[in-house]
DNA sequence: TCACTAAACTAACAAGTGTTAGTTAAAATT
DNA sequence: AATTTTAACTAACACTTGTTAGTTTAGTGA
């Protein structure tokens, strides 16, 4: 009948907690209780906690590895880059508000897929930093330092999970057009 | 002789290990090597590992409440009022570049002063709210949804002593003054 | 020199950790 | 109806956790 997804259903519930105590502080016997079930039995469906760590992580830092090639291949001016990497983090951090939490704070606890995941994050900085770049040499940004301008823009847009399901009234395209004013063009009247 | 503070030694080294790795994974064993020490040495000098984390947190804490009772009450416009919460949140991160990392990601696991905890910083963020709020009244900051403005100052300032660190090059005053350019008045040419 | 103190130590504890083994009951497939 | 599969269970494991008790060692002041 229904997919019966249970895996998937562990590891929502794993994300959910991680966010609210981080890795760390969850036990596969907190994780069974949230699933009412009993911790043994969770090992009829996963391999290991670290297991789910990974799987959390992983395909969302894949995501926005995709989805930045996308953009920086695009034959588009820097503000639309821009504006594009606001609505995919907005994006994602919307459809992934428990994982978002793991990638942010949890990364280090990884294992096997530390490397990888460094990588892919070391290859996102990368990308924004070069479009950044691009931006101040054709002078369509203001020409200060790259690395506070992507630090700027970065740290709002990864805290956007914390911030995105208290505001569920803001529709997503408003919250992109309103952050992206602000982001880029500044508080100032 | 010298002070021979050595309860300030733990607490400083607890903050490392804490940024780290984040609270719940640190142990008292990981703690007293870093030392040099058996973790049972720990207890000559501290009462208990909660106690580490709430002295870490809630002295910085109420710095951030102390400090933005002068800004708030100074009388001053409303850029400058901004101006001065960039470096307030510039110093406070320079100089505690461990112990931000505890108030931002572990405050969760404060127990005892949990409640103590969360009421300075509602307190701070409604301090900050009304300064931005007072801005765009006086048409002084444009006119977009002051909560959208908030969320993104403070996740940037919040993050800061992720990257501080990195940048030891830039001093104080240029970071200041290029970041408040940023985020204030955009990065649109 | 003697008593005191600070700060380390060893040994141990009770509780909690992730995980495995083996079992059972119900549902799905043959 | 018989068999296999799924997904739960109980019981237990080896190890780690924060913390306590009691002891030892080195330095300080009387």
């Amino acid at each position: 009948m229904k997919p019966q997804n249970r895996k998937g259903d562990i590891v929502k519930a794993a994300a959910k907690l991680f966010k609210k105590k981080g890795y760390s502080a969850v036990t596969m016997r907190d994780l069974a209780t949230e699933l009412g079930i009993k911790a043994a039995s969770l090992y009829n469906h996963i391999n290991s906690k670290q297991e789910l760590l990974n799987s959390i992580i992983i395909s969302i830092a894949e995501e926005f590895t995709n989805e930045m090639n996308k953009i920086k291949n695009a034959d588009t001016a820097t503000d639309q880059k821009l504006t594009d990497i606001v609505e995919l983090h907005i994006k994602i951090a919307s459809e992934n508000t428990y994982g978002m939490a793991s990638l942010n704070n949890d990364w280090m606890h990884l294992e096997d897929q530390l490397e990888y995941y460094l990588t892919l994050r070391n290859g996102y900085e990368e990308d924004f930093r070069n479009i950044i770049k691009a931006g101040i040499q054709n002078k369509e940004i203001v020409n200060e330092n790259p690395e506070i301008i992507l630090f700027s823009l970065l740290s709002t847009l990864r805290s956007l999970y914390l911030w995105i399901p208290k505001k569920e009234a803001l529709d997503k395209n408003s919250l992109a057009k309103s952050l992206s004013q602000i982001l880029i063009k500044g508080i100032n009247t």
